[in-house]
DNA sequence: ACCTGAACACCGTTCAAGT
DNA sequence: ACCTGAACACCGTTCAAGT
């Protein structure tokens, strides 16, 4: 079994089945484990060693514990690596009030993340506290970005979220927040899943790349810039590169992070006009129909 | 090792590694295995039984050999698991010529492909032989469409594209295309990647989703809109689930497969109206300018 | 209620050996 | 040149047992 085949199923989700009972009875000192410590330790781990290199057995290692002990409070490898999943969804910074309940969301642990980050963020409660509501172009870009930093600073999250259905109480205020942004850009209500969609995508997909690129360098102790040189080189002599490196050298002798930040934005400026396009166009009931020509 | 962490670096990619000298010596009859019928194998028991269900073992049971046979034409689990990555991206039908050396892509053999398929294909090479050159919007929506296929008739395919470079001779094809198309936009040259960027993740993401849920439905032997009715009413008790239901709603009684291919193809309307919109606008130089308003 | 130890059925891969 | 068998160092998880 393991993680990656079939745990969409909402019967196997964490979130569903019944909750163990309160550990830590009045009279007895706390032992030591608990989802929380759990779960944090997790989330250390596979910061740490990535995906791959995560196991129970060197969980339970890293607990001082026995490799079983884990499972008293946690019924399968899966089942954790949800709450991780939940728990690191609850780092991305809000542009807006969620509706939700704010009690529900599980928090991860300050010891998992760098303090070197820039953005200061609360020391317990990451929440969703900040800005005033301002217009919702602005919201869509903090939307992204605060996504985006999330997944680069915890690159197991994307593999995750394609392996698990993502409906923890932090996804779903996480999903609320997304919805309701997409809301105030006055695309009719049949239209804002899709919307949605493009924009999640499109920064799930992004991040996932520059997470994997980022853990790579890390790994063999190398700068970023360097290893795209490094890239490059090696496949420049195919007959097919043409293209791309033409692509690249348009950018100019920008560095990847700066030539990432180009393009993550930009692409947010397409999104953005196209939504405004669209909604400003004649309203069609069929989504199929050709988008207004202007050239 | 495995699969899952460290496989990104040029060096590690099969690609990059000398290539085995051909089998099969003049004067001894072929011995039965070989690197084609390994990845063909590979690519059958992914489809069969998803990424986690696959093991080396498992396939040299499959081709009726010691577990050990495989590593004679297969350095490595990873490596294997790249060309199956190649191979079936070179099933995507491209929408235009492509630049490179037809004779590069490797073709995964028409076994692993459900006979039952609508869009007639070629029974050996794929490739990209269609339709005369039309309007880009078309190619890429085709370029879209064609990936999406793909994509869910091979779930194994996105994880996969997230852990390796994704540099084999289909691939680059792939991107060759994919680099065309936008080329015909009118894009300004700096701006073709970020672009790009957004329709590639965008259909990568919702294609990840789509074929995960497919899955979910065949394992259980349900169909898409059971499951869908099932996680709709375990979850919708949740305080915090009016706004989804409620933009579930606005779609009217529609079946998922409709649903999906509304938010499909309305998200590539929002793309192609967003870069014909910022096409249009007065050129300037740097990509973090704001869109223009026009409510 | 919480934790342990041994065991089961798996992995990917190495290595020496067969033909 | 190609394939095998045994072995190593791992997995997730079950289950009976300890306190």
């Amino acid at each position: 079994m393991a993680n990656g085949s079939r745990a969409i199923r909402p019967q196997s989700s964490v979130w569903l089945s019944e909750r163990k009972p309160p550990r830590r009875k009045a009279d007895q000192q706390p032992v030591g484990l608990d989802r929380l410590k759990i779960v944090a330790a997790t989330i250390r781990l596979l910061d740490a060693e990535g995906l791959a290199g995560f196991s129970m057995r060197r969980l339970a290692a890293e607990l001082g514990v026995t490799a079983m002990s884990v499972y008293w409070y946690v019924d399968t490898k899966d089942h954790l690596l949800e709450l991780a999943l939940d728990a690191a969804m609850g780092e991305i910074v809000l542009p807006i009030e969620a509706v939700a309940p704010a009690k529900a969301r599980v928090v991860s642990p300050p010891a998992s993340q760098p303090a070197s980050q820039r953005a200061a963020r609360p020391a317990e409660a990451h929440a969703h506290l900040p800005a005033e509501p301002r217009d919702w172009r602005d919201q869509l870009r903090q939307l992204a970005e605060e996504s985006r930093k999330v997944l680069v600073r915890h690159p197991w999250l994307s593999p995750l979220m394609g392996d698990y259905l993502n409906i923890g109480p932090n996804a779903m205020v996480f999903t609320n927040a997304a919805q309701e942004v997409m809301r105030n850009s006055g695309l009719p209500v049949e239209k804002l899943s899709s919307a949605l969609a493009l924009v999640t995508h499109f920064v799930f997909g992004f991040s996932t790349l520059e997470g994997r690129f980022a853990v790579s360098c890390r790994e063999e102790g190398i700068a970023q810039d360097e290893l795209l040189q490094e890239v490059m080189t090696t496949v420049k002599d195919r007959p097919d590169f043409d293209g791309t490196r033409e692509m690249f050298a348009a950018q100019g002798e920008i560095s990847v992070e700066e030539m990432r930040d180009r393009d993550f934005t930009f692409a947010l400026d397409i999104t953005i006009a196209g939504i405004e396009a669209l909604r400003d166009a004649a309203p069609r009931d069929a989504a199929s129909q050709d988008p207004p020509e202007r050239a």
